[in-house]
RNA sequence: UCAGGGUGAGCGGGCAAUUACUCUUUCUAAGUUUAGGCUUAAAAGGGGAGGAAAGUCCGGACUUCACUAAAAAUGGUAGUGGGUAACGCCCACCGGGCCGUUUCGGUUAAAGUCGUGCGGUCAAGGGACAGUGCCACAGAGACAAUACUAAUCCUGGAUUUUAUAACAGGAAAAAAGGUGAAAAGAAGCUGGGUGUUUCGCAAGGAGCUACCGGUUUCGCUCCUCAGCAAUGAGGAUAGCGUGGUAAACCCUACCAGAAGCAAGAGCAAACUUUCUUUUAACUCUCGGGUUAUGAGAAAUGACAAGUGGCUCGCAUGAGCUUAUUAGUAAUAAUAAGCCUAGAUAAAUGAUUGCCUAGAACAGAAUCCGGCUUAUAGCUGCUCUGAUAAC
RNA sequence: GGAGAGGUCGCAUAGUGGUCGAUUGCGCUCGCUUGGAAAGCGGGUAAGGUGAAAGCCUUCGAGGGUUCAAAUCCCUCUCUCUCCG
């Protein structure tokens, strides 16, 4: 679980995300990036019930997901939005396989910092 | 002891280390306030998904709206008695269907079959003389219904007499044929017996069967006894009670006002769309510019529509554990002890070690009581079979 | 979280408990028409298996039940879709 300060709550976040953000899809997952006011990164995941009905699997995939994202956390730079989008195709993927999609999603949105 | 089935009563991976999240208690610091207190940050301690949290199939609590009561309408439930806040749930009993059985009896050469006992299992189990509807096809006729065939009688045919056919009309008749799931009883066993098939050289044997009887069971009527009752047991008479469907309308008895926590209460006044104004920068068209289009950002005001924020509701409850008592049981009463999730884009994850192994179904969202469905493995109870010992 | 609607040929839809392997349209296919096509007209096929055919068994999302008889009536599941601040 992320702290407070970096998950997105409001519905106008996503909804400015999804109009405005620089795009990255991949098959089993999209990513949508958006600049933000705060100097904060925030962070929300979406997955719905097409993805699969049962509540268990939903949930797993939410907190591998965000495993990935504590990881990378100290890595990227601050003041962006960032939205997942999760597709169905994830099913049956394990998480080095999701690791490696959502990784390539911020090399390709260019979220690292610069290493001096 | 092993194997398999049923039930669902108990459990539903454990221990340790580091770290992340959420709620909460204590203490410290800062800000604010007259004070109580509130907000923010840090530290230490404690709690942190289920038996189905699921399906939303029933029943309640709670909230708002409506409202005299009752009745009507509409919807639901349905053996009897009890339990419960209530129920379509649970318990006990009654009756029924199905399965198993060397319990016993009738019958048989046997297989089988009928009744009965025991065990298991299933089920929405009031009323069809209150009324209406429907019962396709077939059939004469599907309910106080009917005359197709064969057979019987009468008239016409039919005349001088006698006999009389086809055919036409009428009467009476349900004993027969035929139809169907069902046609004013149903089924099993059996004796005699007619016909027929088959085996045999024959005597004779075996199978099926018109018809006439015997006996048993169920249904119908009456009496006695048992039971609160549903109903059961025994006896007697007659040889026969006029079908099915109410998960068709309906009748009877009982129950129900409607919507649902996205209910609802409070605080604050935000955002979006639209209209108006301004600015610089970006993208596309282009060699470049102007113009135009789209998108974004900022400010001001308007009021219309829409969307959203925070707090409460919201965790002490028909609560859990243990003991005793009442009861066949469901359950109830009393006493003692305990407090056991409360998030809001939504908390249990990650890494590692050991046990015994990458453990089934699966994630609370206002809260309870049930039902239904999913479920690896372990324990308990119970049934069946095999083996060994006594 | 709550409230509803539906599932029938390849697609879209009909179908009072009985004559239902089940209607109609678009498809597909054969024939007529045309110099050739389109359109039009007529026939067949298409909802499972087997079979030369007749027929037999199975069947309307799945499984039970009521009934002499179920796509239809009742119950329990499953899948798809819609609405509610």
């Amino acid at each position: 679980m992320l702290k407070q300060e970096n998950r997105i709550g409001l519905n106008k976040d996503f909804d400015r995300a999804f109009k405005a953000g620089q795009s990255f899809y991949s098959k089993i997952v999209g990513i949508k990036a958006v600049i933000n006011q705060d100097n904060k990164n925030r962070f929300g995941i979406l997955i719905n019930t097409k993805v699969s009905k049962k509540a268990v699997i939903r949930n797993r995939i939410r907190r591998q997901i965000r495993e990935i994202i504590k990881q990378n956390l100290d890595k990227i730079e601050l003041g962006r939005n960032y939205v997942f989008i999760v597709f169905p195709e994830i099913l049956g993927k394990n998480s080095l396989e999701i690791k490696e999609n959502v990784e390539n999603g911020f090399k390709k949105l260019k979220a690292y910092k610069k290493i001096k």
